[in-house]
DNA sequence: TAGATTGTTAATCGATTAACAATC
DNA sequence: TAGATTGTTAATCGATTAACAATC
């Protein structure tokens, strides 16, 4: 059970903390604080304890915390000291890509099937994953633990795939279709959507 | 100019009002209300005039708003009637497919070099593009119009290539390597981690 | 011990929502 | 005209910051 309904915005900063964490402990630290790990991410030092303080006390007056135990306990706060199913659905080039990054298991995911509707790709193989048949997807996942999806094909088909996937119960969607979801509630979406952060960063630049 | 200092919070949801603006459109709607927006994106009708009316009054009382002109004004707000150069530096299967990616030209932006470390690369074409040497990186971009990079490469030496885009004059960067990237006052970072967005979402699926 | 840093409280700051007059 | 919907105000709600006692 998650600790009283922490605000949706400090689980949102969790990760960050977590990869900034890691990060150190690859380059072999120890021990950090509040504000050295607040320089590294760009958050204040107080915001940084007080988002921890929601889910105990993981540090030590005077010395500060101890990273490889504070990567576990944000670990096990984020679920992801176990690794989750993912399917991938849509295997145009970014799916391509995506089913090739080694980056996701030691973060908590691997991928475990792929699918799309075209009937050249299905059936054939991109590194081991036989791509299978969209059609396929609710019979195949509903009643597996498989309850995460990424989403990589066109908007134009985003939100009925995404209606199979709920229907299948999967219950969070990386969306990287350049549109918004509805889904119902119970069932989160998060977006990448690379336009949406570079027309964000636009406004601020000069004119000209 | 803009409007008097205008939150970051509201900047950042005018891309996603503008997107599903772009995409009722194109299916040949021509006038649409704050509610109705709302319940596409996910955000109360009250918030989105709140927002909107930080830039002016685009609606009519009655009536709702007429899409092509709240488009062509969001647009002009984002600075993105405009085409900006981008540069992409870090051509591994990531890079590589958005590079061909088609998307970003109608919405504002076009990619015109891609840069990586790697002798083997450096030289080879990619969909009409030559991959030029990251080393030439400064003093090709440096004085041009180029404001904005997206960043592909290994975590391990994003934070360097960094500087040197900095050094360059690019004022905003689309970082898709893990980790936090520090930059100066006036340069601004969008980030594209999948892992974190699965992350945020894996706090809110249950046990087991 | 002295210095450093936590966890927490209270104060401040900012964002969201509800409500409604104005008006198309 | 009657119904719909804006832009805006004031109230509410929530998040961030500053400060500090506790303590390693």
């Amino acid at each position: 059970m998650n600790s009283v309904n922490v605000p949706d915005i400090i689980v949102s900063r969790l990760p960050v903390y977590l990869r900034a964490l890691q990060y150190m402990a690859a380059n072999g630290s120890t021990t950090t604080s509040s504000q050295e790990l607040g320089e590294k991410v760009g958050i204040s030092a107080a915001q940084i304890r007080k988002d921890l303080s929601q889910f105990g006390e993981f540090g030590k007056q005077g010395t500060g915390y101890h990273i490889p135990f504070l990567i576990d306990r944000l670990c096990q706060i984020l679920k992801v000291e176990r690794v989750w199913d993912v399917v991938l659905v849509g295997m145009g080039e970014l799916g391509h890509a995506i089913l090739r990054y080694q980056g996701f298991l030691n973060r908590g995911f691997r991928i475990v099937a792929c699918y799309d509707s075209d009937p050249a790709k299905i059936g054939t193989l991109v590194s081991q994953f036989k791509i299978e048949d969209v059609n396929n997807l609710v019979t195949n996942i509903k009643g597996t633990n498989v309850k995460m999806a990424m989403l990589t094909v066109p908007a134009s088909v985003a939100q009925q795939v995404t209606d199979k996937l709920v229907e299948s119960g999967v219950r969070g969607i990386l969306n990287y279709a350049p549109l918004s979801l509805t889904v119902p509630p119970g069932v989160r979406v998060q977006y990448i959507d690379p336009v949406i952060g570079l027309q964000r960063m636009a406004y601020y630049l000069s004119e000209k």
